[in-house]
DNA sequence: ATGAAAGCGCTAACAG
DNA sequence: CTGTTAGCGCTTTCAT
C-alpha cells in the first residue's frame, strides 16, 4: 500500500504529478502565483494521499510556529479554566495552537516550563505568575530577548511588561464597602500572599474601605497565607482560636472561600449566621452554595480574549508595553443584605 | 552586543570553541563520546550565551516531537480539569509536552484539532471524544497511520483501540441500587446522551438495577439529551411539567446535577424533601452543596496517570490495544439515607 | 506561472 | 573521543 497521510511529503505530491515541490507548496498554501488548474490538481492528490504538511519542517523554514505558550499556576480551579478556555477560543479563531503548562505555583516549575516554550520557538507567551515566583530576572531576559510576552492576571508590577490585570483594588474596595454599608463593623480579610499583585491589590482595597469609613483595622485580622482551599480552610480556623471572631470575612479568591465553608461546617457554625462572606470570584455555583454569598465578578474571558489579543498584536507589530485594567463588578446576593433588614 | 538566547545556535557555540557542531551536540545532550573537559566546556560557553536548544530544529531531526496531543471536549468542567492535571504530572515527569487542545462537545472542531496536532507529529494523542462524534472514520485513520492513540473516558467501543474508561455501568448500578435500598420506588435518570459509551453503559446499568429489584421501568423518567448544566435544568422541568414526579433521580453528570439545583431552586421546591439525587462526580463542592448529595466517585486522577502511561507504552514499543477500566466508588453522603430514616 | 538552489538548526550514521 | 557527510521537509529568494 502506499504512503500515506502523515508520511506523505510534498516530494511525493511533486512526483506523482510531475512538478517541482515549491508548486505543491504554493499551491497548498493557497499562493497566488500558481495557475487554478495546477492548484486543484496539487490539492486533489494531496487529498487523495492524505497528505498532512509536517508543522516542523514549516516552521523551521519559515522561522514561525503558529504556536502560543501559556504558563498559569493551576489549571482544576474554575478562574483559571474559566481563562483558558477563553484564550483557547481565541487561538482557534486566530489559528494558532496553543502550548498550555502548568506551573504548580512552583517558581521552578514555571521557569522550566518558559525554557521549554521558548526551546519550542512559541511566538509569542502569555503568562500569569505561579505564587511563589520573587525572582524576575527570566521575564526580564524574556523581554530584551524580544519574545512578545503578556503577562494576565498574577503579573510584574513593571511598566516594561505588557500586562492584562482585574480591578483587585475596586472590587476589594466595593465588596468591604458593601459590608459596612449593611452593618458590619468586625471586618477580617483572607489576603493570600502580598508577594503578588493580586494580593496586595485586594488586600489594599479592604484597608481603604476600612479607612474610609473610619474604622480600625486589627491587624490579626488581615491573614496571609495562599490562595488555596487548604488557606481558607486554615484562616477561618485560626481565626477561631484567637477567641476574637469577626462578623464578616473577605477571602482573595474562591477556593479559599471554600475552605472556610468547610471549616464553618466542621465547627458547627453556619454562614451567615456566625460569621458572613463575601468572596472573590463566582463559579457558577454561587448560586448554589448555601446561602448565596456575594462575590465579585471577575471578567475571566475578556482576561484571557485581551491576553490573547495583546499577545497577537505583539507578534505583529513591535508595540510599547502597555497595561490593561478590566473592570470588577460587585454581585450582590441576598445574605448579607437579608441578614441585617431581619435584625 | 552579542547574539543570546533564542538566537545562539550550535554553531555559534562550535565556532567559539573551535569545535565542531556535533561535538557540542553531543556534549549539550550528555552523550558519553564526549570527554568530561570538552562537555565542561561547551556546557559553560552554551550557559554563557543562554543557549537555548531550537526543539523545533531537534525535531526534524530525529523525528520525534516529545509531544503528546491532548483533545478533550470540555476544560472549565472539573472532570476533565482534574483529568488534564494528572495528564500534565505524568508528562513533566516523563519530560513530555502536552499539546491541549479543546473540541467544545464539537465534531467539526475535535476533527480539526486532530489534523493540527497530526501536522505538528505529536509522538502521541490522548483523545476524549466529543458527544456529536458519531462519524468514527478519521479515529480509525490514525490507527491505521499507525500513531499511538488512547481513547479516555469517552471512547470507541471497538477493540481495536487502546481505552482507559471508569466501570460507568457499575457506579450507576450501584447508586440505583443505593436509592432502591433507602426504599424509593419511583426512579428517573437524566441519561445524557446515548450516543457515547458512558451515556449507554451509565443508562445501562441504572435500568439493570431497576429490574434486578423487579421495579418497572418508565421510560418518560429516562430523559435524554447532553451531559451540561442546561441540560440538567430541562431535563428536571420537562419531569415537573410531565406532573408526574419521581421520588428519586440519577444524573449522569456532575453539572446536570448543577442544572437540576438550580431548576429546583427555581420551583420553589427542595433537595431532598421534593426529590433526592445522587450525581456521577465529585467536584469537591459536594460536601457544601445544600443537603450534600450521594455521588459516583470517579478516579480522575487515575484516568489521566493510566492513559498517558498506556501512550507512552504505544509511543516506545509495539502494543496490542488495551482495554483498561478503573473502579467507581458510590460515596453515601447524608441526604438519600437520612431521608427516609427519619420517615 | 513555474522551478532551481539554498538553507532553517539540528541529529544520525559512519569514519577517522 | 572527535569530525565529516547527509539529510529531516519545508519555505524563500531569485531566475526563467
Amino acid at each position: 500500500m502506499a504512503k500515506r497521510g502523515v508520511h506523505v511529503t510534498l516530494a511525493e505530491i511533486a512526483r506523482r504529478l510531475g512538478v517541482s515541490k515549491v508548486t505543491v507548496s504554493k499551491a497548498l498554501r493557497g499562493h497566488p502565483d500558481i495557475s487554478p488548474e495546477t492548484s486543484g490538481e496539487v490539492k486533489r492528490v494531496a487529498r487523495e494521499l492524505g497528505y498532512l504538511p509536517n508543522y516542523i519542517a514549516r516552521s523551521l523554514s519559515s522561522r514561525r510556529t503558529n504556536t502560543i505558550g501559556v504558563v498559569v499556576p493551576k489549571i482544576a480551579h474554575f478562574f483559571f479554566s474559566s481563562v483558558i478556555e477563553a484564550l483557547y477560543n481565541s487561538a482557534l479563531e486566530s489559528g494558532y495552537e496553543i502550548v498550555l503548562t502548568v506551573s504548580q505555583e512552583s517558581a521552578e516549575r514555571e521557569a522550566r516550563h518558559l525554557q521549554s516554550l521558548l526551546s519550542m520557538r512559541v511566538d509569542g507567551l502569555i503568562v500569569s505568575l505561579s505564587a511563589q515566583t520573587h525572582d524576575y530576572a527570566m521575564f526580564h531576559w524574556i523581554r530584551e530577548l524580544g519574545v512578545p510576552l503578556t503577562m494576565m492576571d498574577r503579573v510584574i508590577d513593571d511598566d516594561r511588561f505588557t500586562r492584562v490585570v482585574v480591578d483587585d483594588f475596586g472590587g476589594a474596595f466595593a465588596a468591604t464597602k458593601q459590608a459596612i454599608s449593611v452593618g458590619y463593623r468586625k471586618l477580617a480579610h483572607l489576603a493570600g500572599g502580598e508577594g503578588t499583585n493580586i494580593g496586595r491589590e485586594r488586600a489594599r482595597g479592604f484597608t481603604a474601605a476600612l479607612e474610609q469609613y473610619g474604622i480600625p483595622l486589627r491587624s490579626e485580622w488581615v491573614i496571609r497565607g495562599g490562595f488555596g482551599e487548604e488557606d481558607g480552610y486554615r484562616g477561618f480556623m485560626q481565626l477561631r482560636e484567637s477567641g476574637n471572631m469577626p462578623e464578616f470575612l473577605l477571602t482573595a479568591t474562591f477556593p479559599q472561600a471554600l475552605g472556610v465553608y468547610r471549616a464553618v461546617a466542621e465547627c458547627g457554625m453556619s454562614i451567615p449566621a456566625d460569621i458572613d462572606i463575601i468572596c472573590f470570584g463566582n463559579t457558577g455555583l454561587n448560586q448554589i452554595l448555601p446561602s448565596a454569598p456575594t462575590y465579585v465578578e471577575q471578567p475571566t474571558k475578556d482576561l484571557g480574549v485581551k491576553a490573547f489579543e495583546l499577545t497577537l498584536k505583539q507578534i505583529r507589530e513591535k508595540t510599547e508595553p502597555t497595561l490593561v485594567t478590566l473592570p470588577t463588578r460587585l454581585v450582590v446576593c441576598q445574605t448579607a443584605i437579608s441578614r441585617r433588614v431581619a435584625l
